[in-house]
DNA sequence: CACAAAATCTCTTATATTGAGATTTTACCT
DNA sequence: AGGTAAAATCTCAATATAAGAGATTTTGTG
């Protein structure tokens, strides 16, 4: 348990590099991890040999080009992406607003794609953006389709969330609420995410189970209740269609 | 010389993982890098534990989350990315083209951002995508301000390549051509890289060391001799800037 | 060109890694 | 569901590999 090998000791180092961390020197990555300076030295090579880091002049170190050519390399290799795109750019040029597929990852969920039509976009979303667990149409669209197995740690786990936006006060109301959204196919959310804007999402399922969300998102000032209903209409529909299209025989 | 760590050998797994062969079986993987199987299960328990990797239904491995959120995180702390967003919208708004910036990194060349307003783009530029070492008009105006000691090695290696797009015949012909592009500030390429597109790149100095290209592409039937000398002209001047921007105070 | 800081090297001790085969778990098919 | 084949994990002794202290080289800078 919690069994110490030397790559995942080298893995460690990666994890530090975040949004308000990007660049650490030598000496900032040894006091924090607390490695030798030797080991941690034999460390960096091994990653920029592979491109995952790099060193900036000054002697810091920064995520590398293998970062971005890896993301690449997934982003074409991703059959949803590839199903997704014509939907997007159809839903973009019906309505000012944004579309984005967001994949479900287990312990995370991050956008993997997305296309925006709104002139002063209500919020950005692009990928690799990390989406909140349990807030917004997207979680609850993929929530609602869960074996109950999974459903309930996660209920539990994020029953702060969950409270505050309003799906359900004890995990029975919270499990209720779903169930209607798995019955309608579509969550709706309005300003949890991002204030002012409204979320409309549908799940893509693999074998009924849900590996991702097709999103739209738009300025609440746009979006009537009947419009909504109608949106919600063509995102059921949209997500169904890039699920028959990416899992079909490419797996 | 070759030592053969753990980590290295673990992160092996990561460079067979390609646009032509994006899943790999458990199976594939040990043939292909010749480890036992139990070896090979704890390399791939580290890297899905880690996000690298991803296990589809059908027992299959591909590249997972991390990739997507590392590059989101190094698309956000680059400040190149950052400064340059506003003059890629200049030029794309001004003509019909491509816009992009492209990394140097010693071995291999990536765009790491690019925008578009041509309404069929001659071709696809997305971040990510590798470019050619010694074609174009980005491989130009990034050899033409590299030091002799970094120069010399990269003709004699793409050779061939410079010789079939005209840089010159000899590596002396090569040289006095860079000679005449660092004048200049500007490269220009007629079709090749993408056939009919015509690519007119500035180096982005830092220190006077090349670390990456601002090009243009613009279909050639868009592009006058005299409209190309005037993309140049702000090419050379947008690449100044961005660079004056990015390399300031974030170094 | 000299100085200080940063990065790498050397060598021994201690430790993590390896692989064959057994064992458990998972996936699939009727 | 239930039984079977395939896939993934575990066990344990032998062995190769990594860690660390301190010396040494290299790099960057005035």
């Amino acid at each position: 348990m919690g069994k110490t090998n030397r790559p995942d000791k080298v893995l460690a180092v990666l994890d530090l590099f975040s949004e308000t961390h990007p660049l650490w020197t030598p000496e900032e990555l040894m006091r924090e991890l607390g490695y030798t300076r030797p080991t941690l030295y034999r460390y960096l090579k091994s990653l920029r040999e592979s491109g995952l880091l790099m060193s900036t002049r000054g002697g810091q170190f920064t995520l590398g080009p293998r970062v971005v050519e890896m993301d690449y390399l997934s982003r074409r290799a991703d059959p949803l992406v590839a199903a997704a795109a014509p939907h997007l750019a159809r839903l973009t040029a019906a309505y000012p607003c944004t579309a984005l597929i967001v994949r479900w990852y287990g312990d995370k969920m991050l956008c993997v794609v997305s296309q925006s039509s709104a002139p002063n976009p209500v919020s950005s979303y692009p990928r690799g953006r990390p989406m909140p667990m349990a807030r917004g149409a997207i979680a609850r669209s993929i929530m609602a389709f869960l074996p109950k197995q999974q459903l309930m740690p996660l209920i539990s786990r994020y029953a702060i969330d969950l409270r505050e936006v309003g799906t359900g006060e004890t995990p029975q109301d919270i499990v209720m609420a779903l169930k209607r959204i798995k019955r309608a196919g579509v969550a709706t959310a309005f300003g949890e995410v991002t204030p002012g804007a409204v979320g409309i999402a549908a799940p893509i399922l693999d074998a009924n189970y849900p590996i991702a969300s097709l999103c739209v998102t738009i300025a609440g000032q746009h979006a009537s209740g009947e419009s909504i209903d109608r949106i919600g209409d063509e995102v059921r529909t949209a997500a169904r269609l890039i699920a028959a299209d990416a899992l079909d025989d490419s797996k």
